[in-house]
This record gives C-alpha cells, structure tokens and sequence, in this order.
DNA sequence: GCTGGTCGACTTGTATGCAAGGATTCCGAA
DNA sequence: TTCGGAATCCTTGCATACAAGTCGACCAGC
C-alpha cells in the first residue's frame, strides 16, 4: 500500500462537513464510516472485523483503523478480543432496555424545561414534521431517520440542554439499531409520526403532563418491537 | 526502549479489577492511569500532555499511548489539535451544567423507581454511610470520594437500572473534576454526608418527594462552588 | 529599534515490521 | 473410526521509522 494521503478514488461519499480547522483525519473518517455503518446496520451485529482486510478495503494502513476501533469499543459498539478477533456488538435487550430509561427519562425532563420557556418557537418543529412526512412518501427511511434525530434535538435545545443529547449520543447507537431494525414496518413509522405530532402540539399548548406521557410512549415503541425483531433477526440478539 | 510486555515495576497502584479473561492491555492500563490522573486533577485542566514525553514515562511506545488518548478525547477529556499539541480540556461550567441536568434527573427517577421496589435493602448503604464517615476523620478524600460513587451507584443498582449508572461515567468525568475540587473544604463533606444520610432515610422510607428533593439538592451542590472555585483556580476554567 | 524571513525544533499522523497467542486443520496412531 | 497432537494460519498488540505541519526563535536588512 503506498502513501495515498489524499485518495483520489474515495471509498463511500461522506456526508459529514468535517471540522474546518484541521484537515480531517484519517482516523476520524474511519470512525464516522465505521460508525453509520453500524448504526445502519449495513456492519450488521456479530460481523466480524478483520483489521487487516478493513484497512485494504478503506485504503488505510491499521494504525489510524485500529485508532478508530478504540474509539468504537469506548462506545460499546464493538468487542475486541486480544488474539481472536474483532467484531460488532450484537445487541442486548437488556441493554437497550437501560438506554430508554436513560431516553426516556431525560427528555422528559427537558421537554418539561421546555414548556416552561415562554418564548419557544415551535415553526422549526413543525418543519422538520413536515420534511418527516414527505420522506415517508418517497420512502426514505435514512432521511427519515435523520430528521427524527434533528427534532428530538431541537427540543433539548430549546430546553436549554443541548448538552444532554449530546451526551446520550453514544448510549443511544443501541437503541437506534432496533429503531433501524424496526423503521420498515409501516404502521411503525406512522405511529412515530403520530407522536411526534402530539409531541410538538403539547410543547406548544406547554402541556407538560400530555407531552410526557407521549415521550414514555414514543420511548418505549422500540423496545416494544424488540421481542419481534429477536424473532426475525435471531442472529443480532444475545441473551 | 526494550520490549517490556510485563513491567516488574509498574507505576501506579491499578485500584481496577480488570477483565479477567484477556490479561490487560498496555492500551488499557494507560487509558485508566491517564483517566484517574485527570479525574482527581492531578493532571490538571489545560495541563498539555506531550505523546512523546508520556510514552517515555510510562514506558510504553507511542502507539498504545495514542490509543489511549483517542478513547480520552472520545469522552472528551482531553483535545488534540494535530500539528500543535494534546492537552488536558478544560473545564466548562456550561458542560457542566448540562451534566448536572442528566444526573439529577437521572438518579431522581432511578431513586423514584427503587421506592418501589419493596424488597429493596439499605444495609449496604448504611455501611457505605459509616465507611465514608471514618474517612472523612482520617481525612483520605480519594476514598471518601470512591465510596461516594459507589453509593450512588448502589441506589441505581437497587433501582434495576445499573446501566444508567454505567453510561453516565464518561460525561460524569466533567462533573467528578469540580467535585474533587471542592471537596477540601470541610463544610462541603460534611454537607455531603448529610444529604447522602437523608437521602437513604428517604429510601427506606419510600419518601419519593422528600428524596427527590434531597438528590436535587446534592446534584446542585457541586455546581453551586463553581464560580468560587473559578476564582481560586482560574486557569482550570474556559468561557 | 523594528520588521520580515528563514531555519530549526517540536508537535501529531501514518505506515510498516515483528512478536505473541489462539483456533483450526490436518495427519498419524490407536 | 476416533482421538490426540503438532504445525500452520490468522488474529490483535506493540514498537519504531518516517512524513507533514506548526510554532517560535534567531538573524539579517531596513
């Protein structure tokens, strides 16, 4: 493998806007790959991770892969077992049951935060919903997926908490997989619409009870779906 | 530097069970030295941390440091601008703002759901109690710290949701540094103590409101000594 | 004295080579 | 046929060499 700092043929388009100041790094570009492949379950849970194939296929050497990997396994996304081998976490109900305690909980408490600020402005809500239904037309789940992301966001923001949702980022990489296992369903993402209509309608009336009890709702939809998924997908699940 | 796979001496008492099955990662053992150095602040914020200095002292090579540091920057302790330097981050009390919010309200619903749990047994936290109080008379604040912690994660433990506990220790981080700040003043441990003895009367009690309100307080406590501990320490803090 | 430019010492980023250990496979013997 | 053992392949872990970039100091010219 030669030195190929700036690849010309570039495995993957990147979404992602990289941070300005430093050019990114390869390793970091490794990350982001790994890790949407992961959540989209294109890595599904139990593959496993050569390091010396992955570094062939994304023309890096293994350092800045390995640098990468260290990162995934600090997220709980994948395992590493000294001399055996390297592989993508397969998911534990139990496991996801925790991070929607932690979901639910917090959201709930900055969608309460949220009510109680006299100027919030629902118009950014009320686009991303928007936005959300056309995707559902042309059936897009990815954009689907994102744009539910973006207005979860924008409610911890408006609660003054940003830093919140930030934090329950890596946590959340667990729930999200049963969420992508379980986006084809139909009524699925129709009754997430749902909510997230009934959502933004309680923080605009600050019904904080109401809203609440949408959140715990909607927090636990995904779990629900859980056994079933275990049923379809029995390879991706353990304990 | 020769090849030391099992260093004789090795420099820092490792208080961490370890996994058992995979004898210890260099890699491991250097991200645990670094994340307790910087937790109790004797890496201090802003400290710049050199990775060919550090490999040498810790005498590892470069490439297990590296990975180390990159699992820090992921939970956000340490920066690393690529041709400049890696330093220890500073503290943010917006940051840690935000992680009061997650752990106040976190450990407000896992207290509200160990009330109901009716086999739930205070015992240990009675002894958790006594312990931290004996350490406060021989002064041995990196103890009196550890048992905080593992009181806190106790009631987590009782409230069925361990892993709550578990994924609020990186952004914990943040909150741990002023904590530990603020704990040579001796009003603030015994404030401390006071609030952990009503807190855990409130469990056995089942009081939900009245140990909520204490935990309230207790999460805020730690913030309330922020500006004062800006004053006294100034270069540790950013914005 | 001040300013501009160049050189150098330092930083992190990446690639590669080798070592150590586990797992599988294959072969031989019972 | 079955069981045991050894060798080989494949895995990750670590160390080192080199590349690229940034910052600062020092010196020359104005």
């Amino acid at each position: 493998m030669k030195n190929e700092r700036t690849p010309t043929v570039n495995a993957g388009a990147l979404a992602s806007v990289g941070r300005s100041r430093p050019r990114q790094r390869t390793s970091d570009r490794v990350y982001e790959e790994l890790a949407s492949a992961i959540r989209n379950v294109r890595l599904p849970p139990g593959a496993s991770l050569s390091e010396t194939d992955l570094a062939e296929q994304l023309h890096v050497s293994r350092t800045p892969l390995r640098e990468a990997i260290a990162r995934l396994v600090e997220t709980g996304l994948v395992s590493v077992v000294p001399q055996v081998g390297t592989r993508v976490e397969l998911i534990r109900l139990h496991d996801v049951e925790q991070a929607r305690f932690v979901r639910e909980n917090l959201e709930s408490a900055a969608f309460a935060t949220a009510c109680e600020k006299p100027e919030r402005d629902i118009s950014g809500l009320r686009a991303i919903l928007a936005e959300q239904r056309r995707y559902v037309e042309v059936h897009d789940l990815d954009a689907f997926f994102a744009a539910d992301e973006a207005l979860h966001a924008r409610i911890f923001n408006i609660s003054g908490y940003p830093g919140a949702w930030q934090i329950m980022q890596p946590m959340k990489m667990h729930l999200d997989r049963l969420r992508r296992l379980s986006l084809p369903d139909p009524d699925t993402v129709l009754g997430l619409i749902e909510e997230h209509t009934a959502i933004v309608d309680a923080l605009e009336a600050g019904d904080v009870l109401g809203g609440r009890a949408h959140i715990r709702r909607h927090a636990r939809r995904a779990l629900d779906n859980g056994p079933a998924l275990q049923a379809q997908y029995p390879g991706y699940f353990t304990e």
